[in-house]
DNA sequence: GAATTAAGGATATATGTTATCCGCGAATGG
DNA sequence: CCATTCGCGGATAACATATATCCTTAATTC
């Protein structure tokens, strides 16, 4: 059980993202670069958080992407599912049906007690990413890396936002 | 992110396993008929139960397995990362490192802020599993299976048992 | 000694991830 | 108006993993 590497892409091009300032986009081809990601594949991590409503997008040179709501109304479930899908990871495929000392069109009434177990610890996954802010993260970020890293980075990203 | 079919078969297997009387053994062929999976593949699962010492196995005619302790000491953790594996589920390639503002050569103090919460999301995911034990499991089944299946499985099941 | 079992290696197939390339239409700037 | 830049989506390929089968070996039973 492995996330995509996508995922991890996506919430670190989010954190840029959201320290873009007001109207202004930053192009696929930075975030690649500035990750050192391949530009062809991250764009479609970036298209995947554009269908779930995410980012917005503008065309033409000053283009790309920015959020499309406050990074305070961003949750990290937000991003790991836009990417990564809302599928649980545990699929019950009913084995419980192939008990051979089973009456033939007998229906359960609950789903598979195993499933249902997998199925909460699945929850409890997706409730901690719920409650981890993208605004947390940057929060998190300005603290933890040095100063004048933090800043050239930004310097950086405004010369090549739109 | 979505794990083997392997992690609900052994889950099944092991609350099989949980009902036998002491001292009897079950074979794989037993287990795969009883659940209508491939025979040589599920012995795959079982033996990585094996490797993990939560069952132990026996050779020749009436052979089979069992459990290595009593259920109420294993959790659904143990066997889910026993097939699983127990890395974790997000890995962290550290793209901070490929930002080309970073001076070369430095070093970070802490592991990366997104990867801090994914891990968290992750062990919350196994605290989960860790907290439902093998026994639980078999108490919910014995509730909600009507009493003339489980009966009839466990007689089905103790005609096959070494 | 014959039958049965778990264990593990080798191999084949299917699916999913990672990655690249191309063409389309929209927007920008000259 | 035109060349460039962009997001988007489709097609394709390389690679890894999951799924599945087959076979040999050694241990055990009867």
């Amino acid at each position: 059980m492995i996330l995509k590497s996508q995922v991890e892409w996506a919430l670190h091009c989010c954190a840029i993202l959201a320290g873009l300032p007001d109207g202004s986009y930053l192009s696929t081809k930075a975030l690649a670069e500035l990750h050192g990601l391949p530009k062809e594949y991250l764009s479609k991590a970036l298209q995947s958080l554009s269908q779930a409503s995410l980012v917005e997008t503008t065309l033409g040179p000053s283009g790309g992407y920015r959020l499309a709501r406050p990074s305070s109304e961003i949750s990290f479930l937000d991003i790991v599912e836009a990417v990564e899908g809302k599928a649980r990871s545990f699929t019950c495929t009913n084995i419980r049906e192939n008990n051979p000392c089973r009456p033939a069109g007998y229906c359960d009434s609950k789903p598979c007690a195993v499933a249902r177990v997998m199925w909460e610890a699945d929850e409890a996954w997706r409730n901690t990413l719920r409650r981890v802010r993208l605004s947390d993260l940057v929060d998190t970020l300005s603290e933890e890396v040095p100063p004048d890293i933090w800043r050239s980075t930004f310097e950086w990203v405004l010369k090549r936002a739109g």
